[in-house]
DNA sequence: TTATATCGATAGAGAAAACCGATAGAAATA
DNA sequence: TATTTCTATCGGTTTTCTCTATCGATATAA
């Protein structure tokens, strides 16, 4: 049995005439006259009845042919749901993203994002980078927003922008009266850390030269479980911490006590990529995801391709 | 899209795995993977993710494969359904016969046949011969129990038996005085008929050398519409009547006043067959159907095949 | 009755496809 | 590094589908 066949026989029944039938199928009468009998033979029954001057179908033919207009209701559905799936940015795109990352990027883009793509639908979740990983290698998400580089073989990434460290601390803190803060300032520092498994921990440990060990000891009891519980440690007087430029785009200088100001240090920054599955099929739509990211970031970042922003204003005046 | 194709994508996703999926199908893995690959491209949309160790279903693959499932299963139904058809003798068998022979044929008939074929069904009606055989080219009915010949270029008939025509008189008739009644003492009766359309009408007229002008002057306000009314008139003294020998199986002598004895004329009789569409498909059900009958007739009817009788006795001694 | 037209079935040739075995290529495992 | 395990790819073969041309039967028209 075939597609082609149950085409051919509801084509027969609507005309009641092989010729137009055959017609109607695209195809010569012979071809249709035998793709029927080839069927009427692999079924052992008889569809149509058939005289010089008449066809008519048989009770089993009837019977049959419902099934066959079923058969072809659903095929046309697959080929509607591929269709609609035509269209890359269409059907939902599951992103993650790191926490320190995520609530500081996400309001920036999402409306630029219905703006631009309207039928582009996002599932977003925050979770931690190994979290993220292993939903990525599970197809539970489609793609993950980390601090790079992330070693895992059938991963690609795709880098969008470097994130620059700033330090934040306390109004009181003598920091406030320097201009340019060196590493051998943050040196004698109380850096406080996000909690385990926050990248964000690691980098600032690296970017501060400090060792696992040493800090462990000092102050396991002061890890923080979100930037927010850390800024409100440092507003507190606990000690300083660095944070990402993203994430001190509001007015937290007069709020609450916590002076932020970038680092005067060149490699403190963390670069942040779009990491996607090797053999995800949908990456076009990616693209056009990051693109809009791109497109809508404040210059306290540094894109990774640095003529996009030229490109993007001339892009407009044209 | 093709149902093999269907199936394939069916099972890859079930054993995710192309070459146990290809197996299954008993296929190579390379045919499954071109088939595979070849929708994909032809609906524009990837069904698997895969890589060297993994296949995994896309959302849409899973939106498509639900459907693929109930294709599949329509498809199983029609297989189904054919099967079913396959028994010839399977499915209601629609058969027509005219009203002079229905209720007389039908009763010796019907027992038998549910025991011979249980899965047999017949749906009887009772029509005029010419209604009867509308309704065949109609595709109305299967076959109709008429007294042939009958001259119809796309009707084939299979000849039955051949019932002799008795007459039946009232007890105070002359006739019941005779032995044997011959064409001549038929000449001076006053001979009844059934009601226009009725074969046996004409039938009765041809044995009698009645010519339809002579009658229709005489007696057009006499003709009953049922044999029943026929013998009705008969006992009530109106005339005498030619009846088709299976009508005479009761006790119509003693309970109403009419006698009936056969004719002693070598051609009054009616040839009854089956007539069925000679494009019809389920020949083998009727044939079916006319054994069980011609098994089952009384000896005051000649079967055509003179051998028959014999044949089913020495068939049961075995 | 004889020509003409209509319709489905059939025959033979050509084109398209499905399929197979062998093998490449990539990744994990030993 | 060698081996194993997968899927993808490459030629070549076989099957299937499709075509044109034609037959045979029937109905219509002359």
């Amino acid at each position: 049995m075939t597609l082609q066949e149950l085409k051919y026989i509801i084509a027969v029944a609507e005309s009641r005439h092989f010729g137009r039938a055959a017609e109607r199928c695209f195809v010569s009468q012979p071809t249709l006259s035998g793709q029927i009998k080839k069927l009427e033979e692999e079924l052992g029954v008889v569809i149509f009845e058939r005289t010089n001057r008449s066809v008519e179908i048989t009770p089993v033919g009837e019977a049959i042919l419902a099934h066959a207009r079923q058969i072809m209701e659903q095929a046309d559905t697959i080929q509607q749901l591929a269709q609609a799936q035509q269209d890359p940015l269409a059907g939902p795109l599951r992103i993650g993203a790191i926490p320190t990352l995520s609530p500081y990027l996400m309001p920036l883009i999402l409306l630029p994002l219905t703006r631009q793509h309207p039928q582009m639908k996002l599932v977003l979740s925050e979770e931690l980078t190994d979290t993220l990983l292993e939903r990525l290698r599970n197809h539970e998400i489609d793609a993950a927003l980390l601090a790079t580089p992330v070693s895992e073989g059938e991963l690609d990434s795709l880098a969008l922008f470097d994130e620059p460290f700033w330090i934040a601390y306390p109004r009181n803190h003598p920091f406030y009266e320097k201009e340019k803060i060196t590493r051998r300032d943050l040196d004698k520092e109380n850096l406080l850390l996000l909690a385990e498994g926050h990248c964000l921990a690691r980098q600032a440990m690296e970017v501060c030269h400090i060792r696992e060990r040493q800090r462990q000891g000092e102050m396991a009891d002061l890890r923080a479980s979100s930037l927010e519980t850390l800024l409100q440690l440092v507003g507190a007087g606990f000690g300083c911490t660095l944070v990402p430029a993203l994430a001190m785009r509001g007015s937290w200088t007069t709020d609450s006590g916590v002076v932020a100001q970038p680092l005067a240090l060149p490699d403190a920054s963390r670069r942040v990529s779009l990491v996607f599955r090797h053999s995800y099929p949908r990456q076009r739509a990616l693209r056009a995801f990051a693109e809009v990211m791109l497109d809508n970031l404040p210059n306290t970042v540094q894109l990774v391709d640095p003529g996009r922003r030229a490109k993007k204003k001339t892009g407009r005046k044209q």
